[in-house]
DNA sequence: GAACATACGGAACCGTGTTCCGATTAGCAA
DNA sequence: TTGCTAATCGGAACACGGTTCCGTATGTTC
């Protein structure tokens, strides 16, 4: 579903050359201004710093969600990529959990307003969250098998609840410095533990 | 700041009769709306349904927080009040305090959009933050103590910081069936041993 | 029952997301 | 180069929810 849905994703060379250059410099300039205000940041200023009328960012991408997506997807397949590395890479299946699930956690915390928009109820986001779960939970579900094979943690967490719970934690983050998302998340894997 | 600030909680008897009917009239209904629609049921209807003007709101509770805050008042404050109970009848303090968070989560996983809204950047909530941290806090803090001080956890994490996250975890805990708040928070919590 | 303060209602305003259509322009063919 | 057509654009207009404000109504007091 995912390529094959939305357009923005796939420059397709049947596009018009302007149609090219406008969706390219919203993203760019969406990209700045979820930094600047979070992935809430609205339509009609991304559409004014990008030179462009608000229909232009609804033709190119339908819903909020799609824009969010698209943004991020070179962040977020880099995540799904790292996970057989990390497996790959080091002895204890624990430990590339714990190296992954810190990337993850390093991704959400520094997207302002990303861990809070994936649990928001609003219906302009499930497609944002579908998408990360759709993505990530494959890749969650590999190590905590491999750590609950190796007979590291218990096995009676489901990646999806683990994912879930992770960005969770992840909200608000930035919001006070006593709360450190973490070291929560630490304890939350050290919760898994089992020896 | 609680009773000093917002009327609402003392019924004064120099207000008018028409007034304090009004207030107890949102109240009610605000609290129906509230497990319809979540925290977020909009003012519009909430006035409707109390046969009221939106003004009339907006007089009785300045912003969405205070409402909220007045609703549920009576709950939070029964968790404040269980926490020395707990603490007095079970011989270990970690199951008191495991007892005592369980409680806080049956209380934000039952109302709908309550654990979203402690989180809102919507600076109409900061109050609401700020009333929960208020109350809960230092009831957690004196929990955590005598855990701590019994040796049966480890001591290097705040009350503040496992309250955030406890309430962070109860975010959309009825939105997925495979996602168990409960669960989660027991998690946390057995990462919290030091057994 | 008159005068006053208090409280009420809801119209009006504002900020955002979303839709829609006339104007514009890229791409192409003659 | 010029003219045609379809793709694309821009932004006005609409929808919706929160918030403010003030003329009106009503409880309260004397």
């Amino acid at each position: 579903m995912a390529d094959s849905s939305n357009g923005p994703a796939t420059p397709s060379p049947r596009k018009r050359a302007d149609a090219r250059r406008n969706e390219q410099t919203l993203l760019e300039v969406a990209a700045a201004a979820f930094i600047a205000c979070g992935v809430d940041a609205p339509v009609r200023d991304i559409a004014a710093k990008a030179g462009v009328g608000v229909g232009t960012i609804y033709r190119h991408f339908p819903t909020r969600a799609d824009l969010v997506v698209a943004v991020y997807r070179h962040q977020v397949e880099a995540c799904v990529e790292a996970g057989p590395t990390l497996l790959a890479s080091n002895d204890s299946p624990h430990t590339a959990l714990t190296r992954w699930i810190d990337l993850f956690v390093d991704f959400l915390v520094t997207k302002h307003g990303l861990a809070e928009a994936l649990q928001s109820d609003d219906a302009t986001f499930v497609t944002l969250h579908a998408y990360f779960i759709d993505r990530l939970t494959p890749v969650c579900a590999d190590l905590l098998a491999a750590a609950a094979g190796a007979g590291e943690i218990r096995a009676d967490i489901g990646a999806f609840e683990l994912m879930f719970a992770v960005g969770n934690l992840c909200i608000g983050a930035n919001k006070d410095p006593r709360y450190d998302a973490r070291r929560v998340v630490a304890l939350l894997l050290a919760g898994l533990r089992l020896d």
